[in-house]
DNA sequence: AAGGCACATTACAACGTTGGAGAGATTTCG
DNA sequence: CGAAATCTCTCCAACGTTGTAATGTGCCTT
């Protein structure tokens, strides 16, 4: 059926080991001898067999990304940015969803697929950071995404909760706002992205000497749109007064928005609001959504950068790494100062 | 490192066959034996090596997805689901983002990579259907997703546009809409998303004897939130009345929605809008948009089946087959009948 | 008691590629 | 001008698995 080397060699009258040096672009090679073997592969249609290359080399060129769910923009968006910056250094892409399950990670982390991938960008969600440890025994290379785990045994590229938020906090109460919620915490949580989005709320009423108010955190477990939806509801209904809200998510942001405006409140005139992901949609919502854009691109392009520098020299030989990544204030309608 | 399969018998005091043969469930195996080659298998915690299992055996559990981008809510949507039928058989899913683009289409048809891949979803956006001939020699087996090519030489599953299009105008006459707008349309198309959904549009003028008006049918070429938006502001400029929308997709119906708002259209009152793929941010939006359900979970799970039968029977063994998923109109509120 | 059959396991080769080592050929340079 | 260095290519083995065929067992039949 599909050619091999064997019929390229045969076909260019040389080793089928030249024809392999030829391909990994060998440096002792006579240029005729290279155009002879290329024209051979041309003819023949030659593609080189993947499966035999990974069981030689122990490289297969693919990497896997472990993520909750694809279905969430954000993780779409960073999907997106993985796979072109894998695409450009020649890598295939495998998406594993976790749905945040502990398990259900580890056993991706450790499965049999793992035998045919190089390295895994691992976006932890369920695995806790006392069992960070565990990813130190594995010997696939792992790069951590995301805000569970921090100092882990291996590289971690994130985005500047803390920071981010505050400045998103910092700017609702520049612009005169007194009571803004912030919106998505996780009680109890310390680390993850909902405590270090706290942590930065927090940080910024201080850094304003505004009082911290405990009725002005509100609950959001999953960070869907229907849970922000939800919550809000129960804000209403609680009778709280407020005129900013941080969403620690753009999704539960425009859930909430929903709500608010079914229930007459104008935005941004009675409350502004700020979210957080720069997904495609807050461009397009009414009113515009205010977001913080967390440089997932960036958070792409040195998690796959990162991977291959692990894959190349040992899942192990580099010491881990802490890459943060610049974050930008985009703002939009949902905060605009009246005109 | 990691152990083999050598290592697996010798601990067993087997054969590294007879291992094999547990692994692949053979059925003459003393249970005695099955369960010492199990012990030792999870006393040494190995795992095959699916390269080599891929070489030897010419298959590697993987498939690959081809779509135009993830970051579009119906295919990370569809993503998703096939990713759910796959797993369901122990199959992995390389997603492989073409951008529509027809050169890049056929390249990761027959690219190096297709070596490590047991077969095709291929949601066609850049071949055309005088193309199709080319698939034909591809060794790799393929299913044809999307609205592309009907009646190429392999199976293909897709939606019912034509027939859907149709329920969801003829739900908007049925309201009493008298200028219902065909928003999305690629001129000169026949085949095709956009080509297959105007013709149900058509059909439904036509069974309900109400005239067609070409300045209802509004071009919009690619089907983002921004297009549609773009389309919208067009539309309004232009002075032409309407008062329903039948959207060809959800994304631009929801852009048009957001202009209208801004121009102080209220929806459903003055336009009523049908959007199209059921996805998941129509429950959210404001108002919550009606739309066509087109069966993605349907499509993936039988997309996926065929490609199964055509991986164990052989590429070209079967004859190509046609199925397409059923429907639903969902309503919402942007087509609610005022109470 | 010998042949037949189902059961249980094994030996060996092969899948297509690349790493390592080395054999010729050619060039460089003291 | 000869030895060393550089270049070009080839041979062989090995990666870890599975397909094929063969070799044993034991029990049933006649």
């Amino acid at each position: 059926m599909a050619s091999t080397m064997h019929d390229v060699a045969k076909l260019a009258g040389v080793s089928i080991k030249t024809v392999s040096n030829v391909i990994n672009d060998y440096q002792y090679l006579k240029p005729e001898t290279r155009q002879k073997v290329l024209d051979a592969i041309e003819r023949l249609g030659y593609r080189p067999n993947l499966s035999a290359r990974g069981l030689r080399s122990g490289r297969t060129g693919v990497i896997s990304l472990i993520i909750p769910t694809i279905t969430n923009a954000y993780f779409a968006e960073l999907a997106d940015e993985v796979m072109r910056a894998a695409d450009a250094k020649g890598l295939s892409v495998i998406i594993e969803q976790s749905n945040g399950d502990r398990d259900r990670e580890l056993s991706l982390l450790t499965g049999p697929r793992t035998s045919m991938i190089d390295g895994i960008l691992y976006s932890v969600l369920g695995l806790r950071e006392e069992e960070a440890h565990l990813l130190a025994n594995i010997d696939t290379p792992i790069v951590l995404l995301g805000d569970r785990i921090f100092n882990g045994p291996t590289d971690h590229v994130a985005m500047q909760n803390s920071a981010s938020t505050r400045a998103a906090t910092a700017y609702l109460l520049s612009l005169g706002r007194k009571r803004v919620v912030a919106f998505g915490a996780h009680s109890g949580e310390v680390i993850g992205s909902a405590g270090l989005r706290l942590d930065g709320y927090r940080e910024a009423l201080a850094e304003a000497r505004v009082a911290f108010d405990p009725s002005l955190v509100i609950e959001v477990y999953e960070w869907f749109r229907s849970d922000g939806a939800r919550a809000m509801r129960a804000l209403l209904d609680s009778g709280v007064a407020f005129d900013g809200i941080v969403a620690f998510n753009d999704l539960i942001g425009l859930g909430a928005m929903r709500v608010m405006q079914e229930a007459g409140i104008r935005i941004p005139e009675d409350v502004a609001v700020v979210g957080f992901d720069d997904i495609d949609e807050t461009r397009y919502s009414l009113p515009s959504l205010t977001t913080i854009n967390p440089g997932k691109d960036e958070i792409a392009r040195v998690a796959v950068q990162f991977l291959q520098e692990r894959i190349a020299q040992g899942a192990h030989a580099i010491a881990p790494r802490e890459y943060l990544a610049a974050f930008s204030l985009v703002e939009r309608e949902s905060t605009a100062v009246a005109s």
